[in-house]
DNA sequence: TATCTGTTATATTAGTAATATAACAGATAG
DNA sequence: CTATCTGTTATATTACTAATATAACAGATA
């Protein structure tokens, strides 16, 4: 899997990779059981600091999308799906709350503003397909 | 209008105060025109450094939500619907995509996730015509 | 026995958030 | 004119986070 950071980026660099190693969670590129990177080797790939990569698999496994193997190292969950608790729809409502309200301040319908959000999952449902 | 402020919370005191601003904004509960509080008055009704304030209402004229008078102070502009280009489309675009594909792991469908962005849209729809 | 792994610890640098305090010039009410 | 309010600017300090460098330790493995 390719994973690009960026150090101009105003986004940390630790959630960069979190996001991207999601997208990959999500689309199947990375499957349930299959094991990530080492520390060391992902770091040294990528140029930055071994414990900035470990801050990321720290969070990924704390929000269950990992678990870590004594032999295989970091491991994809399954049964990501028992994780949509009624406190997570509503901590995503919160979040996307000011999204919707500047996108509605600059006069953005309702309907484009949905057509953004399935276009974004089709592309996630596509992706997971081609597997 | 009723503003309040965490100061528990993680999210820093300016974008706790910038969200319901622009919320008032998009309510039309601060109407076109309409004076905000000064730095000091509202820093001192929230108990917050002048600074603070200076800040939200700095980003908020950079975001075209408010303009400068030497008289009235911070004003609300109108004309917001301007500033919907192609540049913001694409920038909203990246910051929902981290939401969706969480949401997506999560294994939300994307009716739901559709649902929830609606009800949020409409709120701010009643509470425009309410004036 | 080396070597790789994850883990833990300490220290340092840089940037942001928030505060305190102070001073200055423009606008305004008495 | 004077006092007061306004926004603006500046300096300094505290606290926290992000990211780095470096090192050491124990478990697993070839």
């Amino acid at each position: 899997m390719l994973i690009t950071i960026d150090l101009q980026s105003e986004i940390p660099l630790y959630l960069q990779l979190k996001t991207q190693l999601i997208k990959g969670i999500a689309t199947g590129e990375l499957a349930e059981g299959e094991p990530l990177p080492s520390f060391r080797q992902l770091s040294a790939d990528l140029g930055i600091n071994m414990l900035t990569v470990k801050k990321t698999y720290d969070q990924l496994k704390q929000e269950g999308y990992l678990t870590m193997h004594r032999q295989k190292g970091a491991v994809v969950n399954g049964q990501l799906h028992a994780r949509m608790t009624d406190q997570y729809v509503l901590t995503l409502k919160q979040q996307l709350a000011p999204f919707i309200t500047e996108a509605f301040c600059y006069g953005m319908k309702k309907a484009q503003f949905t057509a953004i959000c399935n276009a974004l999952y089709e592309e996630l449902e596509e992706g997971k397909e081609n597997d």
